[in-house]
DNA sequence: AATTATTTTAAAAAATTATAACATCTTGAA
DNA sequence: TTCAAGATGTTATAATTTTTTAAAATAATT
């Protein structure tokens, strides 16, 4: 779902105007659709945009000249040309302007796909957090690979951090053992299966000081990370 | 003129390799041509390519394939993808994996012109900003090779900053180790190794004042920049 | 209970990485 | 040109991570 994406639709047809907005925001987006380059300039200028679909031929405003107008005010915001040419001029002048250039009839995959192709260049990237797992009083940060007990920090190998995943992705539940093995070191070799019990070996030394913290062998099938 | 500016070319039909070689470079262009996917990868790895034009269709490794290989390494070089066929599935693999999908037979000028149109998204130089990249409370400014943290100045020499804005480029994810070592140092000889870890030390020092800024290693397959 | 399969653990080995110290190369000023 | 400072590369050693080995412990099966 693209969730918080704003579009704006610069289209006078009136049908294509209603079947694209539908289309878009069956996907989730957010659209603002104007008949005319006017209002579109107008609603531009008072919404928060984050991508532009501009009809080429309309009333009152041409797409090109909306579009130059949208880049004076604004360098960053992509644009996406949507026309029923396919002359060359109106291409290259399209692409001078914008980012984009769909030639009518387009079908909504390909534009869906042209406008996700763009957002993802074009975006800021989401400052993802980090996820922190609790685990009884540890608190578990996956990505910068350390367990905090009592504000001390203990770090841990890329394998310990990804066996204490799987094992916390099915907390209270089986962790096959194949399956565990496949994921982590590629084959469930018997000397790859000889070194997750290491690990293992090293995961409950970690929790050792929790007793309401275990991980149980379930004879011949695998791991249960209880807590 | 596209001075500066090196494309990666991978097309196996000779005459059109050589067609569009010689009119993208006498538009300024540096390219490098590969009549496979294999020697285009190869060439990825070993040069420094600000945008990759790449034919679906080509013996050894196909289009897609190479995209995605190449992904998995750098996940902002735009592609773009050339290609005789129209469907639309193939139209919306490649629109998923790259950035832009152009279908044969097209003109150099619109070749010419979604080539600019990306590039003027994507070279930073090209708009004559200097990047500047917040890592933590750091502002990394790439073109000054010059960290700032509390206002004060930290000098970057080169290769400390090419190996921080190749980790930069992919942080929270994995930089593989003979990647980096090829595109900064031109070989994953031992020695290079070697040296490339001396600078990872060096990085880790500068970032030692944030906990949450970590420089781990992968073992046996690189490093991760998680901030 | 005896046998077999499986798991646990410690310890050793192998592979890889970290760091300091030193050497060499480059560059720009004198 | 020479020198000095800084950048980069090399080397040695230490530390860490992962794998392998071996032996003991546990669990299931006959």
């Amino acid at each position: 779902m693209n969730t918080n994406v704003t579009i704006l639709l610069a289209e006078d047809d009136v049908n294509l105007g209603k079947v694209l907005t539908l289309n878009l925001e069956a996907v989730g987006y957010t659209v603002h659709h104007a008949g005319n380059g006017e209002t579109a300039y107008e609603i531009f200028c008072t919404s928060d945009i984050d991508i532009c679909l501009i009809d080429v031929m309309m009333p009152l405003k041409d797409g090109f000249t909306l579009a130059r107008e949208i880049r004076k005010l604004d360098k960053k915001t992509p644009i996406v040309f949507l026309t029923a040419k396919n002359m060359n001029e109106d291409v290259l002048e399209g692409l001078s302007i914008g980012d984009d250039y769909i030639t009518k009839p387009f079908s909504m995959e390909v534009l869906q796909a042209r406008l996700q192709a763009l957002l993802r260049r074009t975006m800021p990237e989401n400052t993802e957090q980090h996820q922190t797992i609790k685990i009884g009083n540890f608190s578990f940060e996956v990505d910068h690979q350390r367990l905090w007990i009592n504000g001390e920090e203990k770090k841990l190998t890329t394998r310990e951090t990804e066996l204490l995943l799987m094992l916390v992705n099915k907390k209270n539940d089986l962790l096959e053992r194949g399956y565990a093995l496949k994921k982590i070191w590629g084959d469930d070799s018997y000397y790859n299966a000889r070194s997750m019990d290491v690990y293992l070996t090293k995961l409950r030394k970690l929790f050792a000081s929790d007793p309401n913290i275990q991980i149980i062998n379930v004879h011949g099938l695998g791991f249960k990370l209880v807590m």
